[in-house]
DNA sequence: AATGAATGAGCCTTCATTCAT
DNA sequence: GATGAATGAAGGCTCATTCAT
């Protein structure tokens, strides 16, 4: 799949250029940094075989990064945060049935971050909290609030427009967000021990508890 | 309760013979490891601090362990296992409604799992899997595999009592737990980092959730 | 001389004793690094060949030291510091003519600093005083401060008692220091390049020099 | 002077066209490189700190240089010989007291070298002496041995004329030099860590000394 | 001629593991 | 059984050197 650093050697035709921007970072680099940290783990995981997943030599990764660490950084930064502007973005413009809505963001959750190889962020970022509270302060801030932000302002409108019951909106969000999450990290750790859990019907199991549990009961009558 | 490794040095005279069978695994060493593992991860601690934890040398790790991976997996053989036989016990013996099953299920976790040191484990293990697969397949077969088993046995029961709708059950479980797992591990990570999600509202709110969306719906007519 | 650490593996007949004391810092550490620091120089020195030429491995020298730089330092502090106590005993209780006492105290020098492997010091504190400005200002601090002290004390009781003449003792310490610290430079670092100066020549030629400069000069009328 | 590398990135189309034969050795590059030699020492100075306070990029280094030793080699080259050739010139064509002949070797060493940035050479060679044998030879051989040469000349000179007592003339070389030498040596390493040694003075005094030491003793009578 | 991104060998440092006591 | 000094392999990081542009 990636050429391996060494063969690149001898076939020095699919070489990557040599020159490059020294400003901007490389996403070949980062993308490798989050396949081996979300597989192995970051103590785990050696510079060296960051720097040949991604074809370069261990020292270009200092072009780059300061150190291990700000790699790391980098990868959850570059990764998930330019997901959310989109998605508020279009939270904002939607007009229909709040339920809906809500479909929609955990749809959205699942193409964009779920089924992709972002997917092991999560648990990177849970398996790693500890050793850079920095890091996870940083993911916590931006990520999980603006997230769980995004979520509440829906509930908020649902609950306004008599769509949706009364209810506890922060414990609500936590509730909807984690079997989502829970997937994810799964997906990224243990499911190949065992049966594969089937997304698409999770989610569907998930959203129609849900519907039946946010919903004012109007159709039942 | 262990003498300090320190005091050891100088009081070494009137020292209580420490007996240990060489077969029996002193749960101290465990116990320190457990503590550690889940704060740093397996790779990002150190022996030398485990030892230290539990007030023996460093040297001492190795009488009981062959190596830092046995160590490993004795933390969580030891942990989760000897509490499934309990909780089958348990509800083989039950004999009312379903829901309620379901309920001491989920407090039961809570009380001897989730709001222990115990509740980094899941964390552990999903930080870890991939290096490990080896104990990450015996944590699959034994306490994923029978933990879903007990809950499959509620549900079936349920059903079958006509107490619970017909659904797909495999993935009822998945939803059940889900939530569970995600508040363990979220309480081993990140938690410190905002707000302290309430552990029994959370509790509290998925079981009503769930109490909606498994029940037949008699009561609402 | 010192048995390669490669042969001691083989023949280990003549191993260095494995059980050690951790809290003093054993001087076969101390008395390698200093060797090569003086040889090649910090930067240049490398912690395998200390390690190798005093015959343990390249980790023990953790064991006594945090990092390289305060394996410098205690090169520094073990060699040097220790002279001075005993020097500043022999002058206080001296009591003949102040210029033997001159003399005492340059022979002295040359037999316990010039004469022996410390005569490497001078050299490696010049040659890395801007890269450790804590061990130099150490250096200066214990050892040149203290130094000029005991020479100090002997030209003043010298003026005092009318033996020498009034001079400015400060630049005196300077121009009677110079040349035995040139000394020890040299034959730390040029000298194999042409012919080797003649110590003890050059160190009575320079008192010869000295004597005439400070004494007064009843003997010339 | 230099145009900064930062400016010649973005204004490269006015660039002054800076045309340099291969030949010639552009002394802003041995000037910086002198200058961080001395400060940090060959080890520890960087190819890119040369490059940087040169004005250049670090490859250009290498148009001009084989590598970093060559360029450690040509500071030594181009800061002391030319040096030289001027000084045996003067001490040719001088007519008077050989006494007076002596102080303006020194005071021309101190204008020169000691009071310049080449005071960091003899310091730099007594660090590195260790490292670049050949680079040692080499100063040994047209720096120091031509420099011995030109205060031979002069002792023998004064001798011959009877101005100077009979003496021995190397060891007299050796005492007259190691003063000068070795302030030169303090200015470059340890001076900022206390008082600093007044150096005309301290030349004055020395060469005070001198004057009894070297000179028939006439004037006493 | 000049650049600077890329390289990779080398070194400091850590730490799991061993073993003499 | 217990200790802890010693080991040495491994990995993060640096920097002299190269080379395509």
């Amino acid at each position: 799949m990636i050429p391996a650093a060494q063969s690149a050697k001898t076939v020095s035709v699919s070489r990557t250029p040599r020159r490059r921007r020294k400003d901007e970072q490389p996403s070949e680099l980062t993308a490798a940094a989050l396949d081996l940290f979300v597989e192995k783990g970051f103590a785990a995981t050696r510079l060296d075989d960051i720097a040949a997943r991604a074809g370069v030599s261990k020292g270009t990764l200092y072009l780059y990064f300061d150190n291990k660490q700000a790699l790391f950084k980098a990868v959850v930064e570059e990764g998930i945060v330019p997901l959310l502007a989109a998605a508020e973005q279009q939270m904002a413009e939607y007009e229909g049935a709040s339920l809906e809505l809500v479909r929609r963001l955990l749809v959205g959750w699942w193409q964009q971050i779920g089924d992709t190889r972002l997917a092991g962020v999560p648990k990177l970022i849970v398996a790693e909290s500890r050793n850079f509270p920095e890091v996870a302060q940083y993911y916590h801030d931006t990520v999980i609030v603006r997230g769980r932000g995004l979520l509440r302002a829906v509930l908020l409108r649902g609950i306004e427009r008599g769509e949706f019951r009364p209810l506890d909106v922060e414990l609500a969000i936590d509730v909807i967000f984690a079997p989502l999450l829970m997937l994810a990290i799964w997906r990224s750790s243990l499911s190949y021990c065992g049966r594969e859990t089937a997304p698409q019907a999770f989610l569907q199991t998930h959203f129609d508890l849900l519907a039946q549990g946010l919903c004012t009961q109007k159709g039942k009558e």
